[in-house]
RNA sequence: UGUCCUGUGGUGUAAUUGGCAACAUGUCUGAUUCUGGUUCAGAAGAGUUUAGGUUCGAUUCCUAACAGGACAACCA
């Protein structure tokens, strides 16, 4: 085999993570001349950011050292995978940007997984033992003591053969035999005391139906198809640490092409929960619509909510691999979302909270149409006509009839900017009778239309505003963390994660959009001026979007 | 309890493999700005879990302790 295709990435001020460490000495040290990862998903749940995380990592190994890197289900239980699973994740894996070099299933390598099984029972490595789950749980005993073995440890390998056969072809119900590697019962890593390596399970699988009775568990399954596939690097989170010994085991016993398994620290974010089986929960008791709500760290919950790929994939980037458990702060993933859409959303105003604006020095019937800068980061996005009248919405944040200290937004007797438009100073305001301000009254200076005054007169603020009867009004959603607390999994003395949901995690409102909105797609992004950014739904009707909040603004006047 | 893994600013990740701790984010200032955004400039913030040891010199090597985590499924 050359080694001329091997890259070793160029000496850059980048540093390298502890596997790439790994991987430079595998190569220097001749152990393997290529790099060959794999991502290897159950298809019992939809993928999450700490999915990403490893798919960035696997997927991005392979690219440095230009090697190759497979998607490989890991459909062992047929009692809990769905194809369903099986779509969304290759949907997002491909959305986050990546194409996996072949596409497995561990159910192609069945056959061979139960040949090399008679083998090693036939080598007296494996036996059929029909104790009970209770029995074999008890007979392992405690790490401190040894375990007990049973009477079927010592059978023939000729009557193991038969049993084993026997439980392929569907003889025995559910649970009534397994078959265990025959290891070492005195073991101090519980995982080397003799473990199952089958059970009967007559369950209907997605992909070969009724064909089979008997299903390898994990650590048999595992191992040998990183083997099969020439895997070279087996990349896993920390909990598998544990299972390496028996994952060199297997392959040392089969005789096979060894791969390294190397365990990394899975990401936990901040205000969130990672668990598929809490995500689920989420789901199948409502407390969100679906798995790919806007408020799941699903990756397509985080696509709907509008977290562009290449932001999670810098996210990834950021966070870094290590082996030490750690806590991202979700901030984190809010800064790589902005930074990302700062530069590729287009601008619109848009009013959340609106509050009436009367121009009274401006003619009742007249419209004019105002210039605006659809990305000032972006020279290429252009411009766009907005429509400017005499009554306009404004956010009612922007006004204060009797302003703190700091606060240089409208109050009378203050001038701002409306954006693009013109300077208007603030007269008065009315109020209901209870005291609330219904209506702001202001009166323009015609000679700054577009935004600047003739006389260099400055302005401390600009606001965003919407004429009033040209303004689309639009179903928005404002969503917010789904948890209070930073760590929702460390729920207090009788206290679960669900009572830790934040009753505000979706806010849906009306805004005051200007007109350009209303043609808004979904696979677009937007910032609404001075709020945050937003996308159109994909359920949203033809000509009505529905927008979700990505993210808001950073802001530093935080009142 | 046994085995294994991990301890570096608030958070995360580094430190040329022994040379007085860097980057990012966050926080706080100030400047710029037709977004209280962006951008720019600056500041504060760890002496590396602790105690010994080796060494001229230790985040790095050794020993012990302490703390946190994983495992003890016919789940993956």
């Amino acid at each position: 085999m050359a080694a001329e295709n091997i890259n070793r990435p160029e000496e850059s001020k980048e540093t390298k993570n502890f596997i790439e460490e790994i991987i430079d000495s595998h190569l220097e040290s001749g152990r393997y001349n290529r790099v060959h990862t794999r991502f290897p998903p159950e298809p019992n749940g939809y993928l999450h950011i700490g999915h990403a995380k490893s798919i960035c990592l696997n997927f991005g190994l392979a690219k440095k050292y230009n090697g190759l890197c497979n998607l490989r289900f890991d459909d062992t239980n047929p009692t809990k995978e769905e194809v369903e699973y099986v779509d969304s994740i290759k949907e997002d894996v491909n959305w986050l940007g990546f194409q996996w070099d072949a596409e497995y299933f561990a159910s192609d390598y069945f056959q061979q997984l139960y040949d090399w099984a008679e083998k090693l029972i036939l080598e007296g490595k494996a036996y059929v033992c029909e104790c009970s789950q209770e029995t074999i749980s008890t007979n392992r005993t405690t790490p401190t003591r040894p375990g007990i073995a049973c009477e079927h440890r010592d059978r023939t390998p000729e009557t193991n053969i038969e049993l084993f056969r026997r439980m392929k072809n569907g003889e025995f119900p559910d649970g009534t035999m397994v078959l265990r590697a025959k290891i070492d019962l005195n073991s101090p890593n519980m995982h080397m005391r003799d473990p199952i390596m089958y059970r009967i399970l007559h369950a209907h699988h997605h992909r070969t139906g009724n064909q089979w009775n008997i299903y390898p568990m994990y650590d048999y399954a595992h191992g040998e198809s990183d083997s099969i596939e020439g895997i070279t690097h087996s990349v896993c989170t920390l909990e598998f640490e544990v299972h390496r010994p028996l994952y060199e085991w297997f392959i040392q016993n089969i005789g096979i092409h060894a791969p390294q398994q190397i365990e990394f620290a899975r990401l936990n974010l901040s205000y969130t929960i990672m668990s598929k089986r809490k995500l689920l929960q989420l789901v199948n008791e409502k407390h969100v619509s679906s798995w790919d709500d806007p408020r799941m760290p699903t990756i397509s919950g985080m696509r709907r909510r509008g977290f562009p790929a290449d932001a999670i994939r810098d996210f990834a980037d950021r966070v870094g691999v290590a082996k030490r458990e750690n806590v991202i702060e979700y901030g984190l993933l809010e800064f790589c979302v902005r930074e990302s859409l700062n530069k590729k959303a287009e601008r619109r105003m848009a009013v959340l909270n609106p509050i009436k604006l009367i121009v009274t020095n401006y003619p009742e019937n007249q419209v004019d149409m105002v210039t605006g800068v659809n990305n000032p980061e972006d020279e290429n996005a252009g411009t766009r006509e907005i429509p400017f009248s005499r009554e306009l919405w404004i956010e009612s944040d922007d006004f204060m009839e009797e302003p703190i200290k700091g606060y240089h937004r409208l109050f009378p007797g203050n001038e701002v900017r409306l954006r693009y438009a013109y300077f208007v100073k603030c007269t008065g305001c009315k109020k209901d009778e209870n005291g609330n301000v219904v209506e702001v009254y202001g009166e323009y200076d015609p000679a700054s239309r577009g935004g600047n005054s003739p006389d260099g007169r400055k302005v401390k603020s600009t606001i965003h505003w919407v004429s009033a009867k040209h303004a689309a009004e639009l179903e928005t959603r404002l969503y917010d963390r789904l948890f209070t607390i930073p760590a929702p999994d460390d729920a207090e003395e009788g206290k679960t994660f669900l009572d830790y949901l934040n009753p505000d995690s979706l806010k849906t409102i009306t805004a005051m959009c200007e007109p350009a909105l209303a043609e808004a797609r979904p696979g677009q992004f937007f910032q609404f001026e001075r709020i945050g950014y937003f996308v159109p739904d994909k359920d949203s009707p033809e000509g009505q979007p529905r927008f979700n909040r990505t993210v808001t603004l950073k802001d530093g006047w935080a009142k």
